[in-house]
DNA sequence: TTCTGGCACTCTCTTTACGAGAGTGCCAAT
DNA sequence: ATTGGCACTCTCGTAAAGAGAGTGCCAGAA
């Protein structure tokens, strides 16, 4: 009973039977008999031998009978050493391809281009597609204007990128004209613009200590309020899913209890989220499976992420959820295509 | 077998009878035997002279046996007679009020208030919520501004009271100066303020027409774009849901089919905004029970639902969808009040 | 006339039994 | 090392039987 079996553990006939089993399962959801094994595996071995070769693998922890005279079913060990090891990941079919890089416009804002890569996450796979949204740090600010809305009440609107503008709401403690607004925008739009917003910040907090004496008053105001303005609405700390009830259709999520929990998880998104961030840094798609997120509301799933980049830098993560037996061989080309196309579409506008 | 009994069919005693049965059903969920209804009924009559009028309901279409030997449980029909005439509304705690109304402030944006009234109809009756977002035509433009984004691209913001900003990005067919914005943008601020996008609009296609040779070409343009600025984006057909994982809970609902359909039409969203559509212009609660709806999804369904209003028009709907056997008297008056207080936190600000 | 107790009947639900089917483990023979 | 054979075990579907709940109807009481 290894703890963490190795590729290198097993003899070639043994993971050939594992693959195939795996496969087998992944395909029918039935617990899979040396029979049905020595039939489909192309070993030319007869049921017996098979039984001993499982018996290696069910004390590897690789497989396990849900009853003395059932078939075997992988562990999330097995499903583990599968994906690591033995799956032969199908490239997409490029007609496919096409077809998500048309529903990925770059023409498309942003909102609806995240909605639209989570749509297509849940479509492709038949599972949930989720997205974390990007990270606004990285887009670069090519605008910003403030407006009078009444005494002290200021809309900043911040032009991001071709198709991106956002609003903040800034109750101020003293009022400006209109005059005023103008000239401060004129001044922060001649320093700051083309940078991504983080950079901002950390640049007008540096100048806003550095040269306090230098400036007059008005445009040390308008760093601040410049500061203010990138500073506030951090808050879109949001996920986007779809294709929940596709999850309504893998009988091993039947038990009630647990869907419902499922689905609240869903709802509550919090819990989505940080499962989420804990994937912002690894490279690439990553695959949990069962326990192995971390949260218990994913025992019976299995997850896979991969993060999307904008500029080199990663801004976002996506994937999907579905049942530990899902098709890795698809899904994670499948996610991973879905990742790049976002970032290119993020990416490839001004 | 009267096809659509009414109250004055029944005797004082088949409506107590009745009346009992559907709050024991509703309670329960279980068919309720002529045994249960000699005890809990309050009239002190034999199971056996129950069992008489209860095959009288049954003739008459208000209730129905799952098979022979079980109890009876309310027919749609029965549920309606309930519904319009045996029903006692249980008037709201006022400390639930209170706190609806704390979670609905007005200080909120328009779309938080939607996702809390949601929120709060799905928490408080434990069903799903759904809001129909309210139609904007009827919110009164405080101020409208353009910003110019590159040549032939302008943003346009409207401000629509203290806490909205609607952004909208338009193509113009040539290219105008910040400074022809500028007197555009205060040309139509002049006139358009204070009046509500659809009577705008109107009143812009209006002077279009009418005044053309008047008007030299910039304020004309400025007419023009002025129209396309309140025409497009008209597309905020939407609906909030939130709780939808509460129907998991409701035994009748456990078909997965019925289930899987039902989340899906949540998700498409289509057929709910439907359904809340046809609900606009009801005055007050109104009640689908079961297949009344009109949409087959929502069979062993009811939905109530409400109309909000904002100076005196109504501007959405809003409800809850649950299982037939929905606690009525509970549900009706959160449907209520909750319509009421977001009308009112919706207007009640500049 | 209205109500009630009694009784036969019906239907579901649970338990039990049992055989068919599928698969295993082990062993002796190849 | 591999295989066929065999006893064993477990699930699943079906059938049978009994308990429980409720009905419908009738004859007698109020």
């Amino acid at each position: 009973m290894t703890e963490t079996p190795s590729i290198t553990d097993l003899s070639d006939r043994a993971r050939q039977l594992l693959r195939t089993l795996v496969e087998s399962y992944i395909r029918d959801g039935q617990p899979v008999g040396s029979r049905t094994l020595s039939r489909t595996a192309g070993l030319d071995l007869s049921a017996a031998s098979i039984r001993n070769v499982m018996a290696d693998l069910e004390d590897m922890g690789l497989v396990s009978s849900p009853h003395t005279s059932a078939g075997r079913v992988p562990t999330p060990a097995g499903y583990r050493l599968f994906v690591d090891s033995l799956l032969e990941i199908k490239p997409l079919d490029s007609r496919e391809v096409e077809l998500l890089r048309e529903r990925l416009s770059p023409d498309l804002e942003t909102k609806v281009l995240v909605e639209s890569a989570s749509g297509l996450l849940s479509a492709v796979t038949q599972m949930a597609g989720m997205v974390r949204v990007p990270r606004p740090e990285r887009a670069a600010l090519r605008q910003i204007e403030f407006m009078k809305l009444s005494e002290q009440r200021v809309l900043v609107i911040l032009v991001m990128n071709k198709n991106e503008v956002q609003n903040r709401i800034l109750e101020l403690d003293r009022d400006y004209s209109a005059g005023e607004l103008q000239q401060m925008a004129n001044y922060l739009n001649d320093r700051v613009v083309g940078r991504d917003l983080a950079t901002v910040r950390q640049q007008l907090l540096r100048e806003m200590k550095a040269v306090r004496e230098h400036m007059n008053s008005l445009m040390l105001a308008a760093i601040e309020l410049g500061e203010q303005a990138v500073a506030a609405g951090q808050g879109v700390d949001d996920v986007v899913l779809a294709g929940q009830f596709h999850l309504l259709d893998y009988a091993e999520l039947t038990s009630v209890e647990k869907l419902r929990q499922l689905f609240e998880a869903f709802n509550e998104k919090r819990e989505i989220l940080g499962l989420l961030d804990q994937c912002i840094h690894a490279q690439g798609v990553q695959i949990f499976i069962g326990q192995e997120s971390g949260h218990r509301i994913l025992d019976d799933c299995s997850v896979v992420t991969a993060p999307y980049e904008v500029g080199g830098h990663v801004v976002g993560v996506l994937g999907v959820i579905g049942p530990t037996r899902m098709p890795y061989n698809r899904v994670i080309p499948v996610v991973d295509i879905t990742a790049r196309l976002l970032g290119a579409a993020l990416n490839s506008r001004d």
